[in-house]
DNA sequence: AGTCCTTTGAAGCAC
DNA sequence: GTGCTTCAAAGGACT
């Protein structure tokens, strides 16, 4: 991605990070069925989750197709909209259309100059805090793209008008199709979308610079020329999130970078956007990460599309101190992407469970797949960084009460129930008998995470080479476990060793032992690969780098897993692999 | 109203 | 370099 190093001395694209992604190439390896193979897979995985769901709450299935829980009127045309594509995406979904990668779409990345992008942040803002920025804020923010689309809209004549019309929300879903000049937009990097048909003025075949083209700083996510015309948000920003949105005025003097209008840039969106939308590029830069408290908006009229139309205004006063919100993460910006389809896959309403199911079907993405949200998410670190020069994560803290880690009585057991513990263990594994569930439940210190599939460079290497191997069905453990959490919700240590082999891809397993991680500590992922490589960067399947570093100490043992529990569990994977029929051998050991 | 839960990853800090 | 903590999203559940 050296079109995306925008100055030298921008290390958010660690050099690293971007060697891992040397091999995007080799990405089209896999092709779009495979992907389309393991979603199914995950799909069938889901549905059985739904299954379980409804069984267990069969009143609820009703109400959770409407997903009416929101609870802020301002959502409702957010969800309704949500809703929607959540259809559109289980039908693509039967109908064989989801089978790349949505991202294949994502826009911010090929910016050739970052620091134009805090022009297009008025577009929408992703980093928008909801607590700092109303609900009606975020509709704005997901008006964004809509906007794009509908450059003529005369609405869009003045940016400050109290009711920006033009940000209609059902625009995207269905006019993405015809929005040439905003296709661009949907690939920011050639190789990693092999798939996709590039649009006819993008040159995938060598990711040679292009023009910079103002959708392709913005954040939307439009849909991709070959036809998901009304398919949903490739990021699933469509809650709200465009990734470099900017709310209009949302400027931060504390951050001359978003501040500055690069001149050329401002020409460029002059001659590539719509004239009515070039002088809120010049006078409101803002950024999605920007949260004031200040920010005020109106409130949005629940327009027939779903959208009201927010304006907002800053109070310089309250504005001292905007909040700039974190850049996703890679996982983030796939939970973005894939929770409304999980939701609707499912009867799930609780975040955590969905989170679960998120975080395990993230393991059992392919490479190339994980890789373009690395991808993503790094080119939205590059950006925030040349929005927000000054910002540092540092900055946030604090922003947030503090868990009460310490105090809480961890030592009492306690199962839980309100979370969907047993109800998640049965959705995801529905054949595990419910002594199975009790049974890790008592262990209770081996908690879903440790089980799951690691945050291990192999296992998402392993996973998606073996397309019937899905770490949802190897894993042994139900998600139902919450382990205690004296001092952070990364303290448990999984204990378990997987060894995954894969028999229909057995070249991607470069080990035959894929450590399933203990759930380290938070410092797996930070001082391990995830820092500067993408859990599958190309160096792990190098000999060098094979070993996850996670496994060089010996791990504590959780507490109450003895050997018969992974005995058993092991004999309920096997079960359940066989079951799937699926060719895939499940090791567990415990590691005391 | 605020916090927790739950996931992974990134960043920051202390040692 | 290692280990830990915090925050990012999300929304139901809980306090």
């Amino acid at each position: 991605m050296p079109q995306l190093d925008g100055g030298g001395g921008d290390d958010l694209g660690a050099n690293d990070e971007l060697i891992s992604f040397k091999d995007e190439g080799e990405q089209e390896e896999k092709t779009a069925e495979n992907v389309s193979s393991e979603r199914d897979l995950d799909d069938v995985k889901s549905s059985l989750v739904n299954e379980t769901e409804n069984n267990s709450s069969s009143s609820d299935s009703e109400v959770t197709s409407l997903r009416p829980q929101q609870h802020r009127p301002d959502w409702e045309s957010y969800v309704r909209q949500r809703e929607f594509f959540a259809e559109a995406l289980r039908a693509q979904h039967d109908s064989g259309l989801f089978k790349a990668s949505p991202y294949a779409t994502y826009p911010l990345l090929m910016i050739p100059d970052l620091g134009n992008l805090a022009n297009l942040s008025h577009l929408g803002n992703p980093y928008l805090s909801p607590g700092a920025l109303s609900p009606s804020a975020r509709t704005y923010i997901q008006m964004k793209w809509p906007m794009l689309d509908v450059p003529g809209t005369s609405a869009l004549k003045d940016p400050r008008s109290t009711s920006p019309a033009h940000m209609s929300n059902k625009v995207p879903v269905v006019q993405h199709g015809h929005l040439p000049p905003f296709s661009p937009l949907l690939s920011y990097s050639p190789d990693p979308f092999p798939p996709r048909t590039p649009p006819p003025h993008l040159s995938p075949d060598t990711g040679l610079p292009r023009t910079p083209h103002p959708a392709e700083l913005s954040p939307y996510y439009p849909l991709s020329p070959g036809g998901m015309g009304h398919m949903t948000h490739p990021l699933g920003w469509l809650p709200g999130q465009s990734v470099y949105g900017i709310p209009a005025g949302g400027f931060r003097p504390s951050y001359p970078a978003a501040l500055a209008m690069n001149s050329s840039m401002s020409s460029l969106v002059a001659s590539r956007f719509s004239p009515h939308m070039v002088p809120s590029l010049q006078t409101s830069v803002s950024h999605p990460a920007i949260v004031s408290t200040a920010i005020k908006q109106e409130p949005r009229d629940g327009n027939r599309h779903g959208y009201a139309y927010t304006h907002i205004f800053l109070s310089e006063k309250e504005e001292k101190k905007p909040h700039v919100k974190k850049p996703l993460n890679a996982f983030m910006l796939y939970m973005k992407e894939q929770r409304p389809k999980v939701v609707a896959e499912c009867t799930l309403k609780e975040s955590a469970a969905i989170n679960q199911i998120l975080g395990r079907r993230w393991h059992s993405l392919s490479r190339e797949e994980q890789s373009k949200y690395y991808d993503m998410a790094r080119k939205e670190r590059q950006l925030h960084s040349q929005l927000y020069p000054g910002w540092s994560a540092r900055d946030n803290y604090g922003k947030r009460k503090k868990r009460k880690r310490d105090g809480r009585p961890e030592t009492h057991f306690s199962p839980q129930p309100k979370k969907s513990c047993v109800s998640y263990g049965t959705q995801e594994r529905p054949s595990v008998s419910h002594t199975h569930l009790t049974h890790t439940h008592l262990s209770q210190a081996s908690p879903a995470s440790s089980l799951d599939s690691p945050a291990t460079p192999t296992t998402a290497l392993a996973s998606p080479a073996a397309p019937h191997t899905h770490p949802e069905q190897v894993q042994p453990l139900s998600l139902t476990t919450k382990p205690p959490r004296p001092h952070s919700h990364r303290e448990t240590h999984g204990q378990t060793y997987t060894h995954i082999q894969s028999h229909t891809h057995p070249h991607l397993f470069t080990h035959t032992h894929l450590p399933l991680t203990p759930k380290t500590t938070s410092s797996q992922s930070s001082s391990s690969p995830s820092s500067s490589h993408p859990p599958f960067s190309p160096h792990m399947s190098s000999s060098s780098n094979q070993t996850p570093p996670l496994l060089t100490g010996p791990i504590p043992f959780a507490s109450g897993l003895a050997p018969s529990t992974s005995i058993h569990q092991l004999t309920m994977s096997s079960h359940h692999a066989m079951l799937q029929s699926q060719p895939l051998s499940l090791v567990t050991r415990n590691n005391n």
